[in-house]
DNA sequence: TCACATTTTTAGACTAATCTAAATTATAAT
DNA sequence: ATTATAATTTAGATTAGTCTAAAAATGTGA
């Protein structure tokens, strides 16, 4: 079994591979997990040694099938309990990170398998992040970027890019969540933002960066 | 915050405590924790600098008002989180435990306050066990074992003194949980056992180590 | 391609938690 | 009260994970 401090290390290499190419190297990783760079060196030595990843001095590193599937599993039990603390427990979207952090590193098979059941086997996550399934395989899902929504057309929002709690609270407080209806009445040019109407009732303007972050499904109304 | 260990130091000596006048000795804490006594002195003299108790050499241990509080809470946590793994994900009494013992070192107040909501604010565990509320007070109940109930009585179970897998699955095994009705119908004099029906169904010859480990309330029928 | 900046690694040290073996203190029995 | 035994502590070492400061390697721009 690895330490819980090995299990961060090996997420917080999957999530920097999964926007690199592969590959993470060492700054990324001691920004990643707040440590310094010293520390991440030492550390790639031994966990490499433990077969989690590939490393080469000065190369950085890429998980093996090893260290993805440890990724992945934390990943998925990292995002049913971030469902649980949603649904069953009524936490806001934008405070489930830190506790979801701590309950991923609960070591038992069987709990994982009894919560996804007791969950309805979800799909995504409160943030619409897809929930890997036992085998660390994802659900994808059609989805675009508001961005990309032209005056007039209409879309279901899905998930969100940024995870950051000031950008959550924010759409909580503009009535922004998962399903809300978001269309297009009219588009900024200077500055790229928009101006939309929320679930038919609020009018809004949103920034080009707030867009951005915002998921949605396209839909014909 | 104290580390996992501390608070694993912190609930051994607190049940220690509790069956041994207020004190723990280094052996016993080494026993409980499965070390040696040598890094027990350590910790004793580690952990008593945080006032979690007061230590004196070569006399053992008391918890501070400081260190019960501390123990209570692990133990509200540890039985909340028992409470949530058999009734909400249908595990038996006799699987919970380990996995408990994970959970109850997840850190945040809030996730307990509405744990204990959902749950339903439930003043036992599932082995029966009263559960401290927010202050650290227990509710009681009146009880006595099995082995107090004469012939022709009747109780119902309502908690084990031992809580070891063995015995948990010998009772799943002839059908005693808690709420199980059970009378008693003949005593065995020569080696105190009791033959008992069980819920008005099945007999069974019960030992006295296994009448002495079940509590009942007795009921007028 | 050479010099400078950036990234990474090494060296050496620290803390928490543990161990074994040896020394010390307490306890119990004659 | 003395001695044997049991309990406890000390001494010295180990491992995981971290740090700072300094050295080495890599990458980049003129």
């Amino acid at each position: 079994m690895a330490t819980e401090t090995e299990e961060n290390y090996i997420k917080a290499i999957f999530k920097i591979t999964e926007k690199n190419q592969g590959t993470a190297n060492t700054n990324a990783v001691a920004q990643h997990l707040n440590t310094s760079p010293a520390s991440v060196t030492d550390m790639l030595k031994r966990l490499s040694e433990k077969e989690y990843f590939h490393y080469e001095k000065y190369k950085g590193v890429y998980l093996t099938t090893k260290g993805i599937k440890l990724a992945t599993n934390l990943v998925r039990k990292h995002r049913l309990w971030e469902v649980f603390l949603v649904d069953k427990l009524k936490f806001q979207w934008d405070e489930v990170h830190d506790i979801a952090e701590q309950l991923e590193h609960v070591d038992s098979d069987e709990l994982i398998t009894r919560l996804d059941t007791f969950l309805g086997n979800p799909k995504y996550d409160p943030h619409g992040d897809p929930i890997p399934n036992a085998d660390g395989k994802f659900t994808l899902r059609s989805q675009t970027s508001l961005m990309n929504l032209q005056k007039g057309e209409t879309g279901i929002v899905v998930g969100v890019r940024n995870h950051d709690t000031p950008f959550l609270q924010y759409l909580n407080k503009i009535c922004v969540n998962l399903g809300t209806k978001i269309s297009v009445v009219n588009n900024i040019d200077f500055d790229h933002s928009k101006e939309v109407s929320i679930d038919d009732e609020n009018r809004v303007i949103l920034s080009q960066k707030a867009c951005v972050n915002i998921y949605v499904k396209k839909t014909n109304d």
